[in-house]
DNA sequence: TGATCATCTGAGCAGGTGTTCATATAGATA
DNA sequence: TATCTATATGAACACCTGCTCAGATGATCA
């Protein structure tokens, strides 16, 4: 296990003292850190850059305040994008697992899921904390 | 207010029959929807995407499962990119309002913030979900 | 004071992303 | 069948993003 000198020296300062043992039992805590990290993050990080966009966040929050589903066209004359690329955004958000589709007749009408639910209530939960 | 033939042809099929009136309200059930997203949606979409990478998404739950505060050099030896970049980071994810920064000599801890920690509890309680 | 250290910042570049336009698909209707 | 209509898809383009490298900053210590 390899020992940066600047760990050591980070150990020393919060211990006072410092041995090689310190060091590598610190290494060995930060490691087992990395192990409550997810595998497969993938699709954590695309649920989140997937609602990170202007477009797509407003459809999701539209359907979530809707608190029902609601079809493609009922959408549109509520965001200032083309037809196209809300189908792209709505597309995209049901591969991220943030919506589902569902069909009736050439109608398709969407609904967030609970993650999408869960994710707008964090952040409903902690708007404008000024810190922390 | 503008009613896109479209939506009255969704009306006239969701309710039978369908007139200019049905077509008004439901505009106008839909512009309350819009009310409801919030005024300035820019730190929310900060956060989301801001998260939503790779680096910093692993450097956040890093600090999440530490239920501590970390220091730059004990989160560079987990994760595999220069300490320029770690620090590009960790100053992104500072501005985005999902760590704090505490000075200490030369060393800067670092912790995450409660809306980080909200927004990782909401994704690891719908991981996996087939779907909804 | 000058050297060393931890961290930050800015420039520059490769690769990724969101939009529109044009077109495809597939259900409904005549 | 021919033709709408609602939505989806692919290409192309302008824009954005994350990385590394080089150098700056500011604290500590000889």
């Amino acid at each position: 296990m390899a020992q940066p000198d600047r760990l050591h020296r980070l150990v020393a300062d919060e211990l006072g003292e410092c041995c090689d043992a310190d060091v590598t039992a610190r290494l060995e805590t930060l490691e087992s850190l990395a192990a409550d990290v997810p595998d497969d993050p993938a699709s954590d990080l695309a649920a989140l850059s997937t609602l990170g966009d202007d477009t797509r966040y407003r459809l999701v929050r539209l359907l979530v305040a809707a608190a029902d589903e609601l079809c493609v066209c009922e959408l549109s004359p509520l965001v200032d994008v083309s037809d196209s690329a809300i189908s792209h955004a709505l597309s995209d958000l049901t591969d991220a697992g943030l919506v589902t589709r569902r069909k009736e007749g050439t109608w398709r009408y969407y609904r967030p899921t609970e993650r999408a639910d869960r994710l707008v209530a964090a952040l409903d939960a902690t708007r404008g904390n000024i810190d922390d």
